[in-house]
DNA sequence: TTGAAAGCGATACCAC
DNA sequence: GTGGTATCGCTTTCAA
């Protein structure tokens, strides 16, 4: 009743007030003034609920993320919003840690309107074919950690977590390391399998023989038995790779615990530069990849999948390291080593 | 068009398929068997918006956070969703570090129909009178670090900042430490200014007469500074006590750097045991507020505020210090004291 | 430049 | 048990 009752005051039409709102400049000066007192009289808001109704969309791109509190996502969603505003959406964030989030969830989502579009930055469980055309059809981007082999490159929009692996591995490489674990939380997604890919590789290419690649349930809990048996199975171990900062600064002080001095006897390295790597004792070496520098692809992309008319060329957005004919795209920057006081020569 | 579609295929009326979905039991088996397997046929899903704007609520709960990515809000919104969940209310997280969050703000989420309730973990900016009493109609709970004290204890649900800080700085005291400085961020809110209060009373409790509160700027730059600062003008000082984790996870390396040893020459105490307390180096001694505990209560006090009906006695849910008479509810604990190798007695 | 009116899709009341 | 239908508040042609 509320555009009605405005109308009322005003002495116009709903129709009026409603372009008020929607096209000012198509009213007369006098009755813009006119809706605009009645407006303010009864401090009128549209009816959100009435509008999304009626439009058929909500104006809402939602961001899934695994875990809020994981300061990976710190500037991301930042830069998200920021980009996904200036379109005119509102963005919110759901959390898919306490429900399991399966293509059937995001379907659902979409179908029944509650958001525009996705961003998914969490793993997809299982995504066979049937579930891989679904997506297809969806207005869903998916970000780090999704099966993107199971999607098409206008479905995923990836960072090079397997070169930025590779490198940091071979950094330690170069440091003259020749036995490097590698430790991953068991909880696995495509992108610790990137980055456990990318360890392998530079492993391999370097003709050592000791790969070797631990994983460390959720909970720390394991993580000292774990680092027990690197040292008992592979004494010679002399670098840790950790697929992200968390696990690396979880076994930092396990390591000093356990007599091994870092990095003078071990060099560990870690994965993301979340903001807490640098206040390590010593600081953390590590990769960030430029997470908050795709945000405006993403909700680019996102966008052309929400209204196809909205952008007929999408152009090439395939940032991922599939194979090794990809390369990282000049339009933003790269993986970046950041290297810290946690790596150094190996001991001799 | 949808429900409609489906009743067609079925061959019963629309008024049967939205039945379908809200009782059906009062169907007949027939009946249920007949819409059921239109339902499947078309894939249908009643569209949420159409939902919402019928009954006139959005069935979703918004958490207003300052940003993501701080480890204080991992499992409170955990908790949140949980109980929310189970009163039908979807839950999503909004951050406010992108745009400035106003009394006008959250009056137009909720009159808009966008949430049906707001959870706020962010501080206020003004409340003078008016706001007040706009707020007191709105279904708002404020969570840590909100303007209490400008908000009646129906609108407020409130840690023990203060008590938790002055037991955090009377342990200091209890160590021997005479001369203790407080580290805040610079942009500062109630909750910090309560732990300040604690700190402060704690201090002039204990006689001592210097009281030294510092504030660190956001981005911590200036706390090299600051630092140098405290040892310089305040030469005596052998602990610190820092108003929140984050800040003393910044400064303990930067004393180390300037050669105070911690915690032999110089004690370090956070706030709110964040997941990377326990990881520093020496580990962090903190204290915790029950943040995930006061969820349900949260919950519960938003609920009769959506529906006044819901719920006619509002048991008592101040659980703030505001004065010496509040103390701490026994529904659920009270903060606690984590002592870890960052405090040590005084040097003598 | 403004108004009248047809819906958007679902709910719930009132009949039968 | 089931169907008909008014209705929620707004947007958007189409006419005037």
């Amino acid at each position: 009743m509320s555009i009605k009752k405005v109308a009322e005051i005003a002495g116009v039409s709903i129709a009026t007030v409603s372009r008020f709102f929607s096209k000012p400049n198509l009213l007369k000066q006098a009755t813009y003034e006119r809706v605009k007192n009645a407006v303010d009289a009864v401090n009128y808001k549209p009816n959100t609920l009435a509008q999304n109704f009626r439009r058929g969309k909500s104006g809402l791109i939602i961001v899934v993320v695994y875990r809020i509190g994981n300061p990976i996502y710190e500037n991301f969603t930042h830069a998200i919003t920021t980009t996904a505003q200036a379109k005119g959406y509102d963005v919110l964030i759901k959390e898919s840690s306490q429900a399991p989030v399966t293509v059937k969830y995001y379907q659902d989502m979409l179908n029944s309107k509650q958001a525009d579009g996705l961003i998914v930055m969490t793993d997809m469980p299982q995504a066979n074919r049937k579930t891989q055309e679904i997506l297809q059809q969806l207005p869903i981007v998916f970000i780090e950690g999704a099966n993107h082999k199971d999607l098409s490159s206008t479905q995923y929009l990836g960072l090079d977590n397997y070169r930025a692996a590779l490198k940091a591995t071979n950094h330690l490489i170069s440091l003259g390391h020749k036995h490097i674990v590698c430790i991953s939380p068991e909880a696995i997604n495509t992108a610790y399998m990137q980055r456990i890919k990318g360890y392998s590789d530079a492993i391999k290419q370097a003709n050592f023989k000791t790969e070797k690649v631990l994983y460390a349930c959720q909970q720390p809990c394991n993580l000292p038995i774990l680092l027990e048996q690197v040292f008992s199975t592979h004494p010679a171990t002399t670098a840790i790779f950790c697929v992200d900062d968390d696990i690396a600064i979880d076994i930092m002080p396990l390591c000093k615990a356990a007599g091994h001095q870092v990095p003078n006897n071990i060099s560990i390295m870690g994965f993301n530069n979340i903001r807490y790597a640098s206040k390590t004792s010593p600081p953390l070496s590590t990769v960030e990849l430029p997470l908050s520098d795709i945000a405006h692809d993403a909700i680019q992309l996102l966008c052309s999948k929400i209204d196809p008319t909205y952008e007929p060329s999408v152009k090439q957005l395939d940032h991922t390291a599939n194979s090794s004919r990809t390369s990282n795209s000049p339009s933003y920057p790269p993986f970046q080593l950041i290297l810290r006081a946690s790596t150094a020569k190996a001991p001799s």
